[in-house]
DNA sequence: TATATTAATATCGCATGCGATATAATCTAT
DNA sequence: ATAGATTATATCGCATGCGATATTAATATA
C-alpha cells in the first residue's frame, strides 16, 4: 500500500496560513492607503490606541515581533508624526512610545476599518470567528 | 450601552493569522537550515517536487505570489543548482522551471520535515486540520 | 565599589513581498 | 501583413522580518 505524500502543497499547514495572511493584508491595503499606513504600522498603532503608551519591548511582545523590526517601525511612525519617543524616568534604557495628537486623531479614521474589512471578506462569520480562535490558540500554545 | 471596540488587537482577524504564519515559519527554520533553504524557497520546491516542471506564472498562481517575488526566488534556487530554467518551445515568453538532479535528491531529505513539524506543534490534530480547512476555504473564497 | 552579567534598544545585512514599470513575445483586428 | 493590445517575465524601489552583533544602562556580586 502506498503511503501519503506529506510534501504536497495541499497537505501543508503552514502554507495556507501564510497565504491567507498575505491575502488579508492585501485586503486591508485600500483602507490603509487612505491613512497612509502600512499594515505593520497599523498594528503598532492598534497597540498604542489601546495602551496609550508602550515600550519597544512591550510592542515586541504584543506583536510577536523582534526589536529589529519594531524599532524601524516606530522610527517610521515618528517621522510621520504619529508617535513620539521618550525615555523612562526610572529606567533610562527603556523607550516609552506614545501617541501624538495626530496619532490619536487618526484612531477615528481607522475605526471604520475592521467592520469594512469583515464586510469585504467572503466567509461566514462563525467560520471567521473559529479561524480567529484557532490561530490565537496556536499562538498561546507554541510560544 | 457601550459599543464594542473593534480596534483592539484581540478583535482582529488578520493579526493572529499573520502572527501564526510567522510563528510556523520560525518552527520550520531548524529543518530548513539543514537543507540550506528559506521557507519561500522550500515552497517553490514543494510545487516542483509535485509537478516536475512549472512556469513562473504557474508557480505564482499556486503560491499566491507575484512574479516580482517568484523570479528572484527561482534565480536563488538556480544559483544553488536545485532548479534549472528553459524556454518553452511553443511560447518563447514562457520560462519552464524544472528540478536538477540535486533538486530531486533533496526531496528525500525534505520528506521527513512535515511530520517532524507536526510533532513539534502543540495543538490537537483535529484543530490543526480545521485550521488548514478554514484557511484553504478563505483562500478559495477570496481570490 | 569595581566588575561581570544581564537587560533594553539599535544597527547591519540579507531575503522576502509587492506596486509600478519595463521588456519581449504573441495575439488580434483590421 | 502590421500596428496596437495582451501576455509572460523581469527589474526597480521600498517596507518589512529576522539572525547576529553592538551599544548603553541597570543589576548582581565578589
Amino acid at each position: 500500500m502506498d503511503e501519503k505524500n506529506y510534501l504536497l502543497l495541499q497537505e501543508q499547514l503552514c502554507f495556507p496560513v501564510y497565504a491567507t495572511s498575505r491575502m488579508i493584508t492585501r485586503m486591508y491595503q485600500p483602507w490603509l492607503d487612505e491613512l497612509n499606513l502600512t499594515y505593520p504600522q497599523y498594528l503598532v498603532l492598534l497597540v498604542l490606541w489601546e495602551e496609550k503608551e508602550a515600550s519597544v519591548g512591550q510592542l515586541c511582545k504584543k506583536l510577536f515581533l523582534n526589536t529589529n523590526t519594531v524599532t524601524p517601525l516606530v522610527k517610521k511612525l515618528t517621522t510621520k508624526d504619529l508617535v513620539k519617543k521618550g525615555r523612562s524616568e526610572t529606567d533610562e534604557r527603556s523607550v516609552r512610545i506614545s501617541l501624538t495628537t495626530a496619532g490619536e486623531v487618526l484612531q477615528r479614521k481607522a475605526s471604520k476599518i475592521p467592520l469594512a474589512l469583515l464586510d469585504s471578506i467572503n466567509m461566514p462569520q462563525d467560520e471567521l470567528q473559529e479561524l480567529k480562535r484557532l490561530t490565537w490558540k496556536f499562538l498561546s500554545g507554541n510560544l
